[in-house]
DNA sequence: TTGAAAGCGCTAACAT
DNA sequence: ATGTTAGCGCTTTCAA
């Protein structure tokens, strides 16, 4: 059994509210009382109940999100950084992992509400094409984080996914490449706007782009088996690209050591590029890739959460984009 | 403003006792009244405030988990395992990360404790020497995952962390490596457990150890980096070692990528074996490597919590450790 | 089958 | 400077 203020209280003959304004640092109390109240406090390893403040209070100083799952490079980051931010406003973050699952994302985001967060996050995957049906009608404020699917009419915070495929295209055109092929990931709506945005830089130059270099990774297989035998098909064709950019660092992986395998130079023959920016599997393979800007994303989501939360619907506020990033190594050579 | 069960009352011409008792399923209730209920729960999305509930029946439904952090292939993989065993019970895992300090696992142990948490769980971090202090009087149960500090006398579920190092050299000892090198981590209690299971491994087949193979990786860098280096060194020994164990996944990447730009060739020359069986690393190199086990280690310690939560103080419950196991690929010989 | 009363642990608002 | 009262939303208990 916790202990409860009351017990504080009857321990020391005072009133359960005069440790209450202790314990919250009101001024009205005497030093000599505060001071033996902390004592016993500490001695009894007292710890507050949430529940029964919030419930008070109204305030939970809580924000829920929920995640597809939590493995990856952009996840853990994301969610760090949101930590960090809330931390210092004194929130904490409750994080439900659906574990892939659309129910279980219904589920979570249920159970955030009947938590009384008071505002709740949402890491939208990839595939959805929809959202969980408790988001739209909650009570609270709901920020999306990823894309925006369709005729969802929430605050989202999420990347300019084309502008991956232009970063890359651009990189890959700066360094020499005039060939330029592109592995993209399982349909989802953003594996299409990457090859848009990528598709548009090509054209903007003037760069054709021949259908056989425009290779879809085979979904049954993983990400870097999958690249590793698109590769070599792909450098069957003839002219062979002189420049690859893949939808994934696993799968820059896949065609790195393949085309290593196969007797072609990284990055003298051809160039490669990856997205994510996931240092696990870059730094070993020197691998050129897109960052995803996760941390910021998490940083700029908490700042319009916590507005959302101060005050209730600001109308200045509004859904953003943030750009991707270029992290150079060496599997791309140096600009001209 | 949530909607609450006496605004379903009120709107019915019920009490809040009859909205209550349908909501639990309680049998004694007209099934008429039942669907009028139903009905007007669904359009309202009402959902239980889990705080009101939790002060009054005692019970919260959830359990914490205090981990260093969300990254890399153990921790994500521990917290989906939990979370699954948890549901099914109808539990739910909350997540609280410190960012790998050792002051936010104090606070989010106490957040924890304050929520009422049914039971808590802690992540132990490798170089940790003590644990949080709201860990050491909590009232209720408190699980260790990972491995457990000296003189710490709390539950826990680890991994027996000398196997990790006797799992690897036998295995190259299987494959016909005489000359077995170490590549081992910073300087943590758990780093030092796997040279223990590595050394004697050696001396039980008898088979020396030059002090000049067992290298410690610089902590100035990457883990990658500092094996890429500590493996060229390592190759200047005369005799040079055709086996090397590593501590990470990510050194043996090293390891691997060096060896081959200096012109040896992997599993040939020179076999290597390194642990996390991290997928998105061990799949590029084809490592072969020493699984830690955070599945089971995950399911095993929700169970043990469950009974915790469930007979109290059960002393027929014990800490347990189980052990790693180990995933061949390319990167050792087949067996002789 | 339905409902009234009391109280979980805490704090806002108001006495004293 | 300290204490009293009332009530947050829910459920246990018991009465109608």
């Amino acid at each position: 059994m916790p202990i409860r203020l009351r017990d504080i209280a009857q321990d020391l003959n005072l009133s359960t509210m005069t440790i209450s304004k202790v314990l919250r640092g009101q001024t009205d109390v005497s030093a000599e009382t505060k001071a033996r109240v902390m004592k016993r406090v500490r001695e009894l390893n007292y710890r507050p109940n949430i529940a029964a403040r919030g419930l008070r209070t109204g305030q939970t100083s809580s924000i829920g999100i929920v995640v597809p799952r939590l493995g990856g490079a952009f996840i853990p980051v994301l969610v760090e950084a949101l930590t960090e931010v809330f931390r210092r406003d004194g929130y904490s973050l409750i994080v439900g992992c659906a574990d892939g699952d659309a129910e279980n994302e219904e589920r979570e985001s249920e159970l955030h509400l009947s938590r009384q967060v008071e505002a709740l996050l949402f890491c939208v995957r990839e595939d959805a094409a929809d959202i969980p049906q408790p988001l739209k009608n909650s009570s609270v404020p709901v920020v999306l984080i990823g894309h925006r699917p369709a005729r969802i009419n929430l605050l989202s915070v999420g990347l300019r996914e084309e502008e991956v495929g232009s970063l890359a295209a651009t990189h890959l055109l700066a360094c020499r490449s005039r060939r330029i092929a592109y592995m993209r990931g399982r349909r989802t709506a953003v594996a299409d706007q990457r090859v848009t945005g990528f598709r548009e830089a090509l054209r903007d130059r003037n760069i054709p782009l021949r259908e056989e270099w425009l290779v879809e990774l085979d979904s049954e297989e993983s990400e870097f088996a999958a690249a590793y035998i698109g590769v070599r098909k792909m450098m069957q064709s003839a002219p062979r690209p002189d420049g690859i950019v893949c939808s994934s660092d696993l799968a820059a992986a896949g065609c790195c050591s393949a085309l290593q395998k196969a007797g072609f130079t990284v990055p003298e023959q051809v160039q490669i590029i990856g997205a994510g920016n996931s240092p696990e599997i870059c730094e070993p393979f020197g691998l050129t890739s897109i960052d995803l800007s996760a941390a910021e994303l998490g940083r700029r989501a908490a700042r319009m959460t916590l507005r959302l939360i101060r005050e209730a619907d600001d109308a200045s506020l509004r859904s953003m984009t943030l750009s991707p990033s270029l992290v150079v190594r060496t599997s791309t050579r140096a600009p001209s």
